[in-house]
RNA sequence: GCAGGUGUAGCUCAAUUGGAUAGAGCAUCGGUCUACGAAACCGAAGGUUGCAGGUUCGAGUCCUGCCACCUGCGCCA
């Protein structure tokens, strides 16, 4: 049983709402909640308010009549009375020692999950012979944040990169370049990438799409670039069509040129990730190849369940509340994506039990996914093998926007690839830490070069990933990296910034306070600690709505209180010894909450900077 | 055309899932470094939450209808 203030109230209001309203209190929420503004006390409860509708009385008396009812001993002031029929909860003093003393220990008072298991997150996603851009960089922060979260309270995540390293698309490349004579050997990700644009642009007829752009009225633009790309197509997708058909067959030779792809690929994401501080290896590697053993099984157990239909030669499956159908074969005979997505579903849940698979994939792919949800869902596969009820989520992100409100560009005009931009948020970070560091008075004057430059990635790199992680992943974001590297005001270095004050307390007092018994008096203290209260509900609600800027939300509220303790409480020169040590347990354990939240953002928290 | 999404301060974003006077940051203006780090703090100004209705004690949040923008829509992934 929770017995942080927050439950125990509610708690203690439930069964007060069940005094005072008998059986029409039955499964009335008692709306008990954190106060919003300080000046209505600590927590509030609402529940006065539903329940005088149901029993149609006044909702201030029904709030008195609550009051008169429910038990708070030891826990809070007598409450008072607002607006409608607030009531406004104060902790005792006692209360609220009590509860930081109870979170003061290595969980910081997260508890586990009541139903942990194992959850895979489908991160990350590149494609194979494609430089990796923005859209990457969400993914695979956002998936590297709630891989951590999960993990936080107890489950048992398993990340996976679904690699884009089979079908057409590489088969086009590899025609391409053995066509060229290009020595795979001496391959370097630029040349690659640039063969994949100039196959993709050669060898893309879309018949069908230009039928149906003109069928729905698609503008004059989007017809004639539909028009262009089907001129002289055919010829190159025929001799990229052939190459797949080999590679498919095994020949040894295409093979191993396929796997040579890989490899400088890999290379340059095993470098973006070691740059980014996340955790994705080779180990996460689980590409689409992996998956083409199991198509034609996928394809015999919906045909089994009588969920699929041919239709113009394709098959499909189609939806009791939708026309759109979803396509799972093609009418030569090949296998699309959805049929390597439902592939992974079987697996994942069937084969690795997975009680929850995450997808951590564009926006724009919402369709794709409902439908192969329901597909899954149709086909059995979300019960998993040990009978556990099996959750399908599409945590969706929002496209990276240049300042122009157009997909980010760099100045070329290309896409901007997520080197450069890791190469100018660590120089910039860097930089910076540097030329603070001058400054005798600057906690890190005289530190070596190669701690400097340690920090200034810390700083450039949480800029950046702090940025995309404040904001609700699904919107849309605008990349604005002179905004991000002012580090001042709600960045990733404000909070870094606060956490490294803490250290320099802590670095300074001869104890950490641990222990030391809790005087909260002065309001910038109480502030603080109510903030501490939250970080359990906190940690769960960004876990149960993947959403990892609730964290980020909450570290800024603590980081915020604490400046405001910082500015008014002196620790090091407190009055008393007392007091000092109550000061320095604080400035430890929100030091500790910081630090924990920060690493659940994948954000490093230097103890200087 | 059909489906989905978005619309909050000049700009970038929040709002504990229906709660009190809609909050931050940037930019602007003013005040704080001989107390632990000024990457900070305190204050001012800035709003008809796209528009119009509706539901109720109470709506940025829910329902309806418009407007604007974005995205997707069978043999690419």
């Amino acid at each position: 049983m929770n017995m942080d203030p927050e439950s125990r109230l509610r708690r203690a209001f439930e069964a007060a709402m069940k005094q005072v309203g008998g059986d029409d209190a039955i499964g009335m929420d008692p709306a008990v909640r954190p106060a919003g503004k300080p000046e209505f006390g600590d927590f509030q409860c609402n529940g006065a308010l539903g329940l005088a509708k149901r029993l149609s009385r006044p909702p201030r008396e029904v709030a008195q009549a609550l009051i008169d009812a429910v038990d708070l001993t030891d826990l809070c002031e007598p409450p008072d009375i607002a607006g409608p029929g607030f009531i406004n909860l104060r902790l005792s003093p006692q209360a609220l020692a009590g509860a930081i003393e109870a979170m003061d220990t290595p969980d910081l008072g997260v508890t586990p999950d009541d139903d942990p298991g194992v959850v895979v997150i489908d991160l990350c996603g590149v494609n194979v012979a494609k430089q990796m851009h923005v859209g990457h960089l969400r993914s695979t922060i956002i998936g590297d944040a709630l891989a951590r979260i999960l993990e936080r309270i107890g489950h048992d995540v398993h990340r996976e990169n679904h690699l884009g390293d089979w079908g057409l698309p590489i088969a086009m490349v590899l025609h391409q370049l053995r066509s060229d004579g290009v020595d795979l050997n001496a391959l370097d990700l630029p040349t690659l990438d640039e063969a994949y644009r100039s196959a993709q642009a050669i060898a893309r007829p879309d018949h069908a799409g230009l039928d149906a752009a003109r069928a729905r009225h698609s503008g004059p633009h989007r017809i004639a670039e539909l028009e262009a790309q089907n001129e002289g197509a055919m010829a190159a997708r025929g001799a990229a069509a052939e190459t797949l058909v080999n590679l498919q067959a095994g020949d040894e030779s295409l093979r191993a040129d396929w796997q040579k792809l890989i490899d400088v690929t890999m290379d340059a994401v095993q470098d973006a990730s070691d740059r980014l501080g996340v955790t994705l290896g080779p180990e996460h590697n689980c590409g689409e190849s992996t998956y083409r053993t199991e198509l034609q099984g996928v394809i015999d157990h919906l045909q089994a369940c009588s969920m699929a239909r041919e239709d113009q030669g394709a098959l499909v499956v189609d939806f009791p509340d939708r026309e759109r159908p979803l396509l799972v074969r093609k009418s030569d005979g090949g296998f699309l994506y959805a049929t390597t997505d439902l592939a992974a579903i079987r697996r994942r849940t069937q084969v690795t039990d997975a009680i929850e698979c995450i997808y951590v994939v564009d926006a724009r792919q919402k369709d794709h996914f409902r439908d192969v949800f329901d597909a899954a869902d149709q086909a059995g596969w979300c019960t998993n093998a040990g009978g556990h009820t099996v959750q399908l989520r599409h945590a969706a992100f929002g496209s990276v926007l240049g300042p122009d409100k157009r997909p980010l560009k760099t100045r070329a005009g290309t896409n901007a690839t997520l080197a450069s931009l890791l190469d100018e948020a660590i120089d910039r970070g860097t930089t910076e830490v540097r030329r603070r560091s001058e400054s005798e008075a600057s906690p890190t004057h005289g530190l070596s070069d190669e701690a400097l430059n340690q920090i200034g990635r810390a700083v450039g790199i949480g800029a950046v990933k702090y940025a995309d992680l404040s904001g609700d992943a699904v919107k849309d974001y605008v990349f604005d990296m002179d905004r991000m590297v002012a580090f001042e005001g709600d960045t990733g270095p404000y909070l870094q910034y606060a956490h490294a004050r803490m250290c320099s307390i802590l670095r300074r007092a001869e104890d950490d306070g641990c222990g030391a018994d809790l005087r909260l008096d002065e309001p910038q203290e109480r502030q603080l600690a109510l903030g501490l209260l939250k970080w359990d509900a906190t940690v769960h609600a960004a876990a149960g709505n993947l959403q990892p800027h609730r964290i980020a939300g909450y570290l800024r509220e603590i980081a915020e209180a604490f400046s405001a303790f910082y500015q008014a409480c002196p620790v090091m020169q407190a009055g008393s010894d007392d007091r000092k040590r109550s000061r320095l347990r604080l400035c430890d354990l929100t030091r500790r909450v910081l630090a924990d939240g920060l690493n659940l953002l994948g954000v490093e928290a230097p103890e200087r900077m």
